[in-house]
RNA sequence: GCAGGGGUAGCGAAGCGGUCAAACGCGUAAGGCUUAGGACCUUAUGACUCAGGUCUUCGAGGGUUCAAAUCCCUCCUCCUGCACCA
């Protein structure tokens, strides 16, 4: 017989697809669970990394579902953003390295041209190619709810309007400044991804403290402006150039490296005239918040490329400038360094650091960050700082910038964290972009409720739920729109475009009436109908309102989303916002129920990108491979863990399934009575459901994949080694095996299924129930004591290198199961040889040979009477498997025979 | 730099205080079956032994404990994200 996994696989999709089983209906008699992916950004084929994600929720889906649960499972797809167009654009100019992967992905002349012409023809062929692959590897989708994101779709555009004039009128919006790192030649933001070097470097905000001299403003950059209490003096380079630049009505003095900074990022900005640095050196400049008069000093180690090429000398919080004050000290400059901030336990904080780094550059510099790290984190102002005395550093920085604003000596630069270089060739600078909208995910009170969904819902793997709540902490506010690219306009601005993470948030909700939208008329469909559909207890619009109570009564039925799959890479950007979106919105009833985080699929130990997703792609994968073997790969991974690409476990696979096959044809004939291994059997079948139906709920797919397809399968292997032969246990393991492995390999499993007999299908039935009354430790004991045995046998005869005559295997007696026995019941409280043997009070040679070391104390359980019947009941099979006479002694008198450990005599 | 997660046999991994030389899978080797084998079956796969035995390991180093891969500290190292990139 043969049974090929491929070309079942169609028959299998289209009798689904028929009976329309994943298109589930409002059902208010049966429970429900609604699960999501984010939706996939269609400007290239699917490849196996795709197929991980996906075919984890879609396991999920059907496991839900044969636990009885009506599952929606829907897809929509994103064209929101630059990609798409980008890609488009690429073809059009005939970038040779986008043609060519499209080629390899199949994508003929004709339709590249079209791509060319039109970046929607481009979405909507890899839509298409998407939902294709997505059928072919066996989601069970429900497509009638497949939607578009962008104006593209205006249905859409108006629940992504509703969502942003809510948040506006919760007061979440706001518009601002906002720095970029940004390319001056192609005058354009300068990703990530766009750089030649310096990937992960940022704009770094300098704080600028204003130092008079006369109509002079120095203006000093610091990342400490909390230090100002214990400034001594200033520094500026006297081997550099300065200039004198207008600032509004200020003459400033900067270094000439930081003119480019100021012209970028200052808007009222006059003309520069070249200043001789040296002939302000030892003159005196005021400390706009103790009044101090400080000299301006020369220091050869300020870097005028950084900041503004003047800089505040703190000799007791920063090495460099103590290296540079005690030289001046030593010079015979009366200077009387003053510590502002105190740490616990570290007096000396500059000079050890000093001390232990040495007096280089470098040295000094490594210093620096040590310093500034412990300050930031443990410091508290001391008494030398005024009103700011008392607080910690790492909350000073907003009421010392307030003082400095009020005193109209503060001002801020931003930097970078490191150089950064364009892939056209150009250094990369700091921009501000002016008049950006923002959402406000900064917000303390909003950060709060988030906090408490966090909480509240189920996270898999556990350990996401620290890195979320982590994750809240830090972040910030974020420009939600873009005057480019394809999305919906801002509905209160429409030259801005919402970009892709910010209307991708809660558009789970939209899946609820997608397929029921469009028969609402769109100019009734305004933020009303969404308030009344969406919200609790708002009144139903005038017009139409009766068009949306189908929706609502959608939107009530399947909301709240149960879980959310997706891989790791988006937990610290859209979950996070996603989360906070629905918190924000939707009332608590209706917040997120769960979410589960998987790691990638790798290649050689690498990610699949899109590069590599190219030559890997889910139509060569099926050209090869059943999707079934396909979702074997897939269902591999525990938690986070990533999963190596392992074409070679496919065998397995086949080898397994085929040899179901193979007891599914026979099983019938057999005419066995039930024995003991019947019962181990039955035992472990019920251990198997059990472990595989909690590591499918949790997500570890690969600890379930053990259970319920190694496990069991070798399991019943050893049945029949041992001389299993009864009729209704195989039957049960056969249905069991069936029905477990279902969600992972749905298409075969339903070909066993019928061929076991049973006509309705699998996908949907009642899932196996676990029977604790069926677990029967004790032959589970006594078989692993058979198996162990017969290993020991396998041993001793090897040893021996000859045919054995006759095997002689001596049962212990009684008397001495009872002491082993209570030996295990002692070794479950304590592991102490001593306080067992106090416990016990028994005098035998059994209890000294079980006692002689705590790490090997028995722990089974074990029965004198069934070690006897397992072991007579296998005679046969030892006879058979050793080929010589075989006998089983009760009650040996041999003292090598222990409970559990049977003496064995080969002669 | 900040945050989170890792480092266990040739590989992927399980174990998360005591039945652990380490489940399960892959790979490898030998034998069997075969015209043959990338198919299948059996056995082996840390070291040393050889009547069912012993010893040593879980990134490195310290510590807690009768007992640690498992708990604590320090260090090394890898992966991920850090926002206008989807």
């Amino acid at each position: 017989m043969d049974l090929n996994s491929k070309e079942v696989t169609k028959r299998w999709q289209d009798k689904w697809r028929k009976e329309a089983i994943f298109e589930p209906s409002v059902n208010t008699s049966k429970k429900k669970f609604f699960i999501t992916v984010p939706f996939p950004y269609p400007s290239g084929s699917m490849h196996l990394g795709h197929m991980y994600t996906w075919t984890r929720a879609d396991i999920y889906a059907r496991f839900m579902r044969m636990q009885g649960y009506n599952v929606l499972f829907p897809q929509a797809f994103h064209f929101t953003g630059g990609p798409i167009m980008g890609a488009a654009q690429k073809v059009k100019d005939g970038d040779p390295k986008t043609i060519e992967a499209f080629r390899k992905q199949g994508v003929s002349e004709a339709d590249l041209k079209r791509f060319a012409e039109d970046p929607k023809a481009l979405a909507e062929y890899f839509t298409t190619s998407f939902r294709e692959d997505f059928d072919n590897i066996g989601m069970s989708i429900d497509w009638r709810r497949k939607f578009i994101t962008t104006s593209l779709n205006p249905y859409f555009s108006r629940f992504i309007s509703w969502q942003f004039n809510k948040l506006r009128a919760l007061g979440l919006i706001t518009e601002g400044k906002h720095p970029v790192v940004w390319c001056p030649k192609e005058v354009t933001p300068l990703g990530d991804h766009d750089r030649a070097e310096g990937e992960g470097e940022s704009p770094q905000k300098f704080t600028i403290i204003k130092f008079r001299h006369g109509d002079f403003v120095f203006p000093a950059a610091t990342l400490r402006p909390e230090t100002i209490f214990g400034a001594t003096n200033l520094w500026i380079n006297p081997d550099e150039e300065y200039s004198a630049v207008k600032v509004g009505a200020e003459r400033w003095i900067i270094s000439k490296d930081a003119e480019n900074k100021l012209t970028n990022q200052f808007n009222a900005i006059g003309k520069l005239e070249p200043v001789k640095i040296k002939d302000f050196l030892k003159k005196d400049v005021i400390n706009p918040l103790t009044g101090e008069k400080l000299p301006i000093e020369p220091a050869e180690f300020v870097d005028t490329k950084i900041g503004t090429g003047v800089v505040m000398s703190v000799p007791m919080h920063a090495p460099l400038d103590f290296y540079g004050v005690n030289k001046l000290i030593k010079s015979g400059q009366n200077i009387k360094p003053k510590k502002v901030i105190d740490v616990q336990d570290e007096n000396a904080i500059v000079e050890d650091s000093i001390k232990r780094f040495g007096e280089t550059l470098a040295g000094l510099k490594d210093a620096t960050k040590i310093v500034y790290k412990k300050e930031f984190n443990h410091g508290v102002m001391n008494s030398n700082s005024g009103e700011f005395a008392g607080i910690a550093v790492k909350e000073v920085d907003g009421p010392i910038c307030t003082a400095l604003k009020e005193r109209g000596a503060y001002a801020e630069i931003y930097g970078l964290t490191g150089r950064v270089v364009c892939r056209c060739g150009a250094e990369g600078i700091v921009k501000i972009l002016e008049k950006q909208w923002f959402i406000r995910y900064s917000d303390k009170a909003w950060k709060d409720k988030t906090r408490r969904l966090i909480e509240k819902m189920k996270v898999y793997p556990e350990e996401v739920r620290l890195q979320l709540l982590n994750t809240l902490d830090w972040l910030d506010d974020k420009a939600a729109a873009r005057k480019g690219g394809l999305g919906t306009p801002l509905p209160w601005d429409k030259e801005w475009i919402i970009e892709p993470l910010s209307d991708s948030t809660i558009y789970m909700a939209y899946y609820t009436i997608a397929h029921k939208i469009e028969q609402v008329d769109l100019n009734s469909l305004m933020d009303s109908a969404f308030d009344y559909i969406f919200l609790d207890g708002k009144e139903k619009p005038k017009n139409e309102g009766a068009a949306l109570d189908p929706l609502k009564k959608e939107f009530e039925y399947w909301y709240p989303l149960d879980m959310r799959v997706s891989a790791k890479e988006l937990l610290q950007n859209h979950f996070i916002f996603f989360l906070m979106n629905h918190a924000a919105i939707f009332g608590e009833n209706n917040w997120p129920r769960g979410i589960q985080i998987n790691g990638w699929l790798t290649v050689s130990g690498e990610k699949l990108s899109k590069s590599k997703g190219a030559t890997l792609t889910i139509k060569r994968g099926l050209e090869t491979y059943s999707a079934d073997q396909l979702r074997m790969i897939a269902a591999a991974g525990n938690g986070m863990d990533d999963v190596e690409w392992d074409p070679a476990t496919i065998n397995a696979f086949d080898q397994r399934i085929g040899f179901i096959y193979e007891i599914l044809q026979t099983y019938k004939n057999l005419k066995g009575e039930s024995k003991l291994i019947d019962a181990y059997l039955i035992s472990k079948i019920n251990r198997t459901i059990r472990d595989a139906t909690e590591s499918l709920e949790n997500f570890r797919y690969g600890s379930a994949l053990a259970a319920m397809f190694f496990g069991i399968y070798n399991e019943i292997k050893l049945y029949f080694d041992l001389g299993g032969e009864n009729r209704n246990t195989i039957q049960r393991f056969l249905s069991t095996f069936i029905k477990l492995n279902h969600p992972v390999f749905p298409h075969i499993t339903e070909e066993l299924n019928r061929s076991f007999g049973v006509e309705n299908l699998l996908e949907g039935s009642a899932w196996p129930i676990f029977n604790p009354d069926e677990i029967d430790t004790l032959v589970e004991n006594e078989v692993r004591v058979l198996l162990n045995t017969i290993d020991d046998i396998k041993n001793v005869i090897k040893i021996i290198k000859r045919q054995p005559q006759k095997i002689e295997i001596g049962i212990s007696n009684k008397e001495n199961f009872d002491v082993y026995n209570k030996v295990v019941l002692q070794a479950e409280k304590t592991k102490n040889i001593i306080e067992i043997r106090k416990a016990l009070r028994i005098n035998s040679k059994l209890l000294d040979k079980l006692l002689k070391n705590p790490n090997k104390l028995p722990e089974m359980q074990l029965e004198e009477a069934l070690e006897n019947n397992i072991f007579s009941q296998a005679r046969e099979h030892l006879k058979r498997a050793f080929k010589c006479e075989v006998v089983i002694e009760r009650h040996a008198k041999e003292e090598k025979s222990l409970p559990g450990k049977p003496s064995i005599n080969i002669l």
